[in-house]
DNA sequence: GTCAAGAAGATTGTTGACAATCCTACAAAA
DNA sequence: TTTTGTAGGATTGTCAACAATCTTCTTGAC
């Protein structure tokens, strides 16, 4: 990893990553890409090595990995991919759902929704057309993952966002599975509508329904799936 | 800091605390004591001093602090205890609120509930009797403090337990000004049969709901507070 | 062939030192 | 008086080395 050059950020936040930061970052994008498998041992060496760093920076970043859940410490025997069972899946789906109940009832309750209204809205017209094709379920995930931030960027809970990214990362490799048929796609969309039309009334509690039924459905989506192919392990 | 006598733990969590975890768990007490004021910064060599332990284990626990907001860490100037806004007091009670939420819902649907409400009616007697003696505030709030103690007990997800104390760390400082007053404990130990009472029912639904408001409450009486309090300070 | 004991290597935990940066105090110039 | 510049010390960022522990492999006994 470059060692960063002078560039001057005399306050506010620094836009320049710090060297732990940034190791935390590309660390989690292996994690959250498969790239680490779960359960697999993080060597402190292997990582300084290839980021030409010293393992002082790797250690600290593993800690932060730890606190984000992706990474599991044991005592004397360093980091591994945190490997979470069906059951621990379940339970991140019910946290996001109830605080993604949150985010949008808060988005929905904004008094100044009609200056962002608009491109929720058209978000939602660009699903509801790739819905209809069964063949472009790649730009339907791609759509609901800029939606998403959308959303997340309207949101002024800095720590509300926070939570809930982490949270997103820690089961990104199960959730993705969840729009992967064109039926489950066809029932995403319409809670899509409906939560747009939600906000635009300012329904914050119609809002917080239907996000927490949308996380639901995924969570029970993904442990489906699950489930499916831990029984095929099993034979 | 005594180094760690050889403890043999084999298998599963140590029992014994890392080093790291030592460090973050004994500045983690003294930041939310008040010990360390909020915006001061903390310096680690004096840290490293005082538990007589090298920098780099110091680092690492200011790490973890920082995920679990207790501490910012600014790039090239080191850690400082974080300091709220009101407006971030009220957004992190307001996540608490939706977790809480979560959580007494899982508990009021609980199919094996008959086996420990039992202990919950008991706590809730204490309270009810602690409310009538307006003298009594301490050990009203050491007695909610202890029935929340035994609801996170109760609780089978992990990690919504670790999130909600990780949130009531952050907030310690504030909440515990909102039972001050006799009267405010009397609504308080309202709250608290009517959820005992939704979980006996099997209510989760409604137990959600009581939760919910009980938090708010207690944000809105400590956003009272600390609103006061800068408005004193400003003359 | 199986199991136990032990040695060798690998890996984490911790340290002290050095480099880079920041902060403070003080002096010089406008 | 205010601002600018500049040393000096203080503090963080990083590193390489050592100690403690764990893992693996070999050896030997049964």
């Amino acid at each position: 990893m470059p060692r960063t050059p002078p560039p001057r950020t005399p306050q506010a936040a620094p836009l320049t990553l710090s060297l732990v930061e940034q190791l935390a970052s590309r660390l989690s994008e292996r994690i959250v890409s498969g790239q680490f498998a779960p359960g697999q041992r993080i060597m402190e060496q292997a990582i300084a090595d290839e980021f030409q760093v010293s393992r002082g920076p790797v250690r600290e970043s593993l800690r932060l990995l730890e606190k984000g859940g992706l990474v599991t410490i044991l005592a004397r025997r360093g980091a591994l991919v945190t490997k979470l069972s069906i059951a621990e899946v379940k339970e991140i789906f019910d946290i996001r759902a109830a605080l993604n109940g949150l985010r949008d009832r808060t988005i929905a309750e904004d008094p100044e929704r009609n200056q962002w209204l608009a491109a929720l809205e058209q978000d939602v017209a660009t699903l509801t057309r790739l819905a209809r094709d069964a063949s472009r379920g790649d730009e339907y995930v791609d759509t609901v993952a800029q939606l998403n931030r959308r959303l997340g960027h309207l949101l002024s809970n800095q720590r509300l966002k926070s939570i809930l990214d982490s949270l997103a990362l820690q089961t990104l490799r199960y959730s993705q599975l969840g729009l992967s048929t064109p039926q489950r796609r066809k029932q995403s969309v319409q809670h899509w509508q409906k939560l747009v039309k939600a906000i635009r009334a300012g329904n914050g509690a119609e809002a917080e329904r239907i996000a927490r039924q949308r996380v639901i459905d995924s969570r029970d989506a993904a442990i489906a799936r699950l489930t499916a192919t831990e029984k095929k392990q099993d034979r």
